[in-house]
DNA sequence: CGGCCTTAATTTTTT
DNA sequence: ATTAAGGCCG
């Protein structure tokens, strides 16, 4: 099954290449796999990456494959540089020119290169997340859909359409059964017309329509099969149903004759995007369907000690849907897994600070020093903490550079002065800054949109001259603006045609006058930061030089790596039939077969190729990048880094894992899968804590400690505070609430006022003093032991109401989270 | 039309 | 507790 195969395609010396140097044997063995199907498993610290370009280095080296005959494609455009840069340094081939992007950064070159086969303008616009939702917005408006009616929140039906384009599924292939269902389809139908009319595709577009491109196109199926001999997918575990569909299509199957080298590497056990649509089957259905004959485990792991290994797979152990793998260190144990407990989210924060400042005292740099937790809420207190410490950190997440507002304006600016027929973009910036259009105006105006021509349907651009009166003179004011700018802005270059744009838009004057303005106005000035390295860096804009490429669109090189090298797809042949595909882009010499590769932005002008860029990159979301701080952030976003030190926070029952996850079985096994992710991010050293109590939405919450303590092998901890029964051992207080001294003694520990490191005298600033709220009456407290006659012992988490309707939401390990009206259920305090 | 106030939501997220 | 979005009044 999973072995270690060291046979390769090549029949020279391939084995000597320095390439192949320091890579273990299972690394090797995947490196120079025949050009076959094949999976890697590949854990955590493994090795993935480099496995991967060295992969692809070799292939290229060994003349198996031109840089034109490459697919990669990866999820995000952080892992596409990543590759991308990692084998530029391995051999000097123009990575740039190869087919290495994201699945929707590749979807978008593909549509680009046949716009006219996949029915789109030449300059489409891509919406982001906010623009599609602002656009079903628009469109329920407009169709008098009622939005308050909550099976039609314009959310619920983003995320309807979203799902349905996953599934592959238009509108006209979708059954009805129920009126609601009727009903979402229609709008699903006219939210597609919506967009062909303006011209824009969302993310779930680009992927759906490249898919059925290539799904209803022989030559141009037939052309990308026979051009891409190597297909290698990174984080294959995180696809979802439409991308692995996508990769059969431009891959062909085996059973169809198909003869691409599809490399999949991925980890089920790192499979944390479910709830995104993501598939972990398709590594099961991969092997079945490409009757894959190569499985290679890598599971030797170059990152930690065996303390945090084995933490890592006792825990995972305990899922039941695996590949199966376990990894392995030859590094000895190192630090043991730290545990704390602590009493309140606030001591719980200083006490990680105070450690983390006895850390960097030791000599680990604050960016090797990590805060994970599982929601979002939690980052607050940590960084007020370390805010009073005067500690620098640095928190992921939140507002990506082109989300910004400030910004989406700027580019609404742009995208119209591209495409005036983008509503999106229209209703975005026709009254920002203000200029007297108001929201009846809109509706005026949108309704003369629809009746355009007897219903038929026009561009809110395209019907301002219907509007009479003051109003209509502000909408032509403003129409006549935009029109202006286009044209005073043709011959510009990039940076000028955004000065200009930022100018004469009355954005910068605008934000000038407002009081907390400043920073739109810097985030204003990197956007001209940002167009002015993109040109640079891509090569777009009036002065670039384009990227030496053939006429297929493979870049030329220089180096030895490509020379003379046979493979290169044959033109297509136009078939005698009606699907002989018709020339793309008008210009150019290239008189038959398939239009070549676009370069994204040979065609383009460098503001539409700038537009897409912002669109697929939403750059950004770290502030002061590149400073020695302490690193935030999500479990989630943790995944593919590492660091020396990790501190996880909120190991607490309902927070991890996440108590809209613990009620079914497959969400708790991926909420482990997420704490296996966390546990894998750290190198020297581990850190695991939990609260007695935490504000959560402005309430105090007692919350037990993680199931996943008792999921741990007890030698690779080390409990720095005392070990107390938690969820496991039928109850968990880390205090009593009666008096009675049963771990309350505990506390008396030696171990409490000093930090877990020897070298460390640390003092704790608050020891675990237990938190209590009295409650009038009943005299059940939250934070409160007590017995239940039917559920057994349980914890009070809060308590709401009095007298009469006092209700107390109490946890019982056995049988979750109860509220029981304190009139009617007979809490016995214990 | 613009500012202010009430209301509701608050797991995780990339493109 | 905090924030964002939508509704209402001046």
């Amino acid at each position: 099954m999973f072995s270690a195969h060291t046979h390769s395609g090549a029949s020279f010396d391939a084995h000597h290449s320095p390439l192949l140097q320091h890579l273990n044997p299972e690394q090797l063995a995947a490196v120079t796999l025949p050009p076959e199907p094949a999976l890697i498993l590949a854990g955590a610290g493994s090795g993935k990456t480099r496995v991967l370009t060295t992969r692809i280095a070799w292939l290229l080296q060994t003349g198996q494959v031109t840089p034109g005959g490459v697919l990669a494609v990866t999820f995000t455009n952080k892992a596409a540089k990543e590759m991308m840069t990692r084998l530029q340094a391995m051999l000097p081939v123009n990575v740039r020119g190869m087919w290495i992007g994201t699945f929707h950064g590749l979807c978008n070159r593909f549509l680009r290169s046949h716009f006219k086969l996949a029915n789109l303008p030449e300059a489409f616009q891509i919406l982001d997340t906010q623009d599609q939702l602002s656009a079903i917005k628009r469109l329920c408006k407009q169709f008098n859909v009622d939005t308050d009616d909550e099976r039609f929140a314009p959310k619920k039906l983003a995320r309807f359409i979203g799902a349905c384009k996953e599934e592959g599924q238009r509108p006209n292939m979708l059954d009805a059964r129920d009126p609601e269902t009727r009903k979402k389809i229609e709008i699903y139908q006219l939210y597609e017309e919506q967009c062909q009319r303006e011209g824009v595709v969302d993310f779930g577009e680009l992927m759906l329509r490249s898919f059925e491109l290539l799904r209803d196109n022989d030559p141009i199926r037939e052309h990308y099969r026979r051009r891409f001999r190597h297909i290698l997918i990174d984080e294959f575990q995180d696809t979802n149903k439409l991308q692995y569909a996508w990769i059969k299509m431009i891959a062909g199957l085996p059973a169809e004759g198909g003869g691409a080298a599809v490399l999949a590497v991925g980890d089920d056990d790192q499979s944390i995007y479910a709830f995104r649509g993501a598939r972990v089957g398709n590594m099961a259905d991969f092997v079945r369907e490409f009757n894959v004959q190569h499985q290679i485990k890598l599971e030797e792991n170059y990152r930690s000690g065996s303390n945090i290994l084995d933490s890592a797979n006792e825990l995972i152990s305990h899922n039941t849907k695996r590949l199966g793998k376990n990894l392995r260190t030859s590094q000895g144990p190192g630090e043991p897994v730290r545990v704390i407990e602590s009493t309140s989210d606030f001591a719980e924060a200083q006490w990680m600070v105070d450690e983390m400042k006895q850390l960097v005292r030791e000599g680990l740099n604050r960016k090797e020093i990590a805060v994970l937790y599982r929601s979002n809420a939690q980052s607050r207190v940590i960084e007020t903490a370390l805010f009073n410490a005067g500690v620098p950190y640095r928190v992921y997440g939140g507002l990506r550079f082109f989300e910004r507002a400030e910004i989406k304006h700027a580019l609404a600016y742009l995208r119209l002065l591209e495409n005036p027929v983008d509503d999106t973009s229209f209703m975005r910036v026709v009254n920002f800054p203000p200029r007297g259009i108001g929201a009846r105006t809109i509706e005026q105006l949108q309704d003369a949109a629809r009746a355009f021509e007897g219903g038929k349907g026009c561009s809110l651009h395209a019907a301002v001259s219907a509007i009479p009166g003051k109003a209509g003179a502000n909408l032509s004011a403003f129409v006549a603006k935009i029109d202006v700018l286009r044209e005073q802005t043709t011959g510009l270059n990039l940076r000028e045609i955004i000065d200009l744009v930022l100018d004469h838009s009355g954005l910068l004057t605008h934000y000038r006058a407002e009081k907390e303005g400043a920073d739109r106005i810097e985030n204003l000035e990197e956007l001209v930061n940002a167009a002015e390295s993109f040109v640079t860096q891509e090569g777009f804009g009036r002065d670039a030089v384009a990227l030496p490429v053939d006429e297929w669109g493979e870049p030329l090189t220089q180096s030895p790596v490509s020379q003379g090298l046979p493979v290169r797809p044959e033109p297509v042949e136009g078939p005698a039939s009606t699907l002989r595909p018709t020339q793309d882009r008008p210009s150019s010499a290239r008189t038959e077969g398939l239009a070549p590769d676009a370069e994204t932005g040979e065609t383009l002008s460098p503001l539409a190729a700038f537009l897409t860029h912002a669109a697929l990159e939403s750059g950004d979301n770290q502030a002061q990048a590149g400073q020695d701080a302490i690193q935030l952030m999500t479990v989630h976003a943790s995944k593919g880094l590492e660091f020396d030190a990790v501190f996880i926070g909120g190991m607490e029952e309902g927070l991890f894992p996440h108590e809209n996850a613990m009620s079914d079985y497959e969400g708790l096994e991926e909420e482990r899968r997420l704490m296996y992710v966390a546990i894998t991010r750290a190198r020297q050293r581990l850190y695991l804590s939990h609260s007695q109590t935490r504000m959560l939405h402005g309430q105090t919450r007692y919350n037990l400690k993680s199931r996943f303590f008792d999921e741990l092998p007890e030698t690779a901890l080390k409990w720095i505070t005392p070990k107390n029964p938690g969820f496991g051992s039928g109850f968990g207080a880390g205090f009593n609430s009666s008096g009675a001294s049963n771990k309350g003694a505990a506390y008396a520990n030696p171990a409490w006022g000093r930090s877990s490191l020897g070298s460390n005298s640390e003092v704790f600033k608050s020891p675990p003093v237990p938190v209590q709220k009295a409650e009038a009456g009943h005299g059940i407290k939250a934070g409160m032991a007590v017995f239940h006659s039917k559920f057994g012992e349980g914890k009070v988490q809060a308590i709401e109401g009095t007298g009469n309707d006092a209700r107390a939401q109490v946890n019982f390990p056995r049988h979750g989270v109860k509220w029981l009206a304190l009139s009617v259920a007979k809490l016995t305090p214990i």
